[in-house]
DNA sequence: ACTAACTTGTTATAGTATTACGTCTGTATC
DNA sequence: GATACAGACGTAATACTATAACAAGTTAGT
């Protein structure tokens, strides 16, 4: 199982086991919830997984046809819309991008950490403010549904490269 | 001087003073700042703040169009990126569309409230979180220069609406 | 006036995303 | 098994968002 403490993006790790583990649970989590993880699906989320990085969905397009599948947009964005719903992959509006989530079971709100030098993204765990921001949403009489947090940034390899 | 406490996109207020004192404000700013707030910038400026939602370069350059300015897209994409540049205006990255700022001159990381009912957009001021936020950056070892916040929900004119 | 830096005008093109429609599954019902 | 239905996929066309490149005009300092 994944580690939810450790941002993956930044930290060196076994990547093999890396995009089984993220299979597996994934394969788990939509039997589950009996929702139907295809081949075009199950592709995808293992292409977002092989990169810890943010890809465009044209990008993954060039990766389906690659192996064998249907190559119009439409192809991507379907099995997109679908890894993003179920929480099994995230958006980074910021990128017009996608990435596979690091938390797959663990109920959180997404905080993205990416890199302007070297476009890496990074998922962190963030346990969401109910402080400040759910206070400020109160004061407005929102009703929040989903939060997305984006930092824009250096990373630490770019740091100590000295690129800051 | 506007109110930093209120998100403005879901209260009745008077909207005349409203693009007046917004319009004020970046003058003055821009004037402290030596940077040049040129007819395209201001009428931009304008047309954002005349209505209180996100509206998208394409739409921003109709209205140019019908003002007489250009109507070529770099027109309203450069005003735009002045604009951003230098914080008189946001880009809420959800929709691909840009909005005037509600808290010029307080240093604020914005905190946008999304209704994707009526898709209007509220700014609300929010004080970063130094706690959950800028220690998950921390453990990552990653250095954020700018962060920005987007939740979708309902706004409370839809609540009430029972749309909910 | 001369220069440099910046801003605008214009054309073309690149990148991102959706609509629409036909087809093919798997599943439930008769 | 035949039928009906919903969901998923294949394909073509199109809409929406954004940038590159270059020419021409403006501003401010020398
Ligand atoms: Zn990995
Ligand atoms: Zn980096
Ligand atoms: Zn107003
Ligand atoms: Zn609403």
């Amino acid at each position: 199982m994944l580690n939810p403490a450790l941002p993956l993006g930044f930290a060196h790790h076994d990547h093999t086991n890396c995009v089984i583990d993220t299979l597996t649970a994934a394969e788990t989590y939509c039997a589950e919830k009996e929702l139907r993880f295809t081949p075009v699906r199950r592709k995808v989320l293992e292409i977002l997984s092989q990169e810890h990085r943010a890809l465009g969905a044209y990008a993954i397009l060039d990766r389906l046809r690659e192996s064998g599948f249907g190559s119009q947009p439409p192809i991507a964005y379907r099995a997109l819309d679908f890894l993003v719903l179920n929480g099994l992959a995230h958006k980074i509006e910021r990128l017009n991008a996608f990435i596979a989530c690091s938390h797959l079971g663990y109920t959180h709100t997404p905080f993205f950490m990416i890199c302007h030098l070297c476009n890496t993204v990074a998922e962190a765990q963030y346990v969401p403010d109910r402080g400040a921001l759910e206070s400020a949403a109160q004061t407005a009489g929102f009703h929040i549904e989903q939060t997305v947090v984006e930092a824009k940034g250096v990373c630490p390899s770019c740091i100590t490269k000295g690129d800051i």
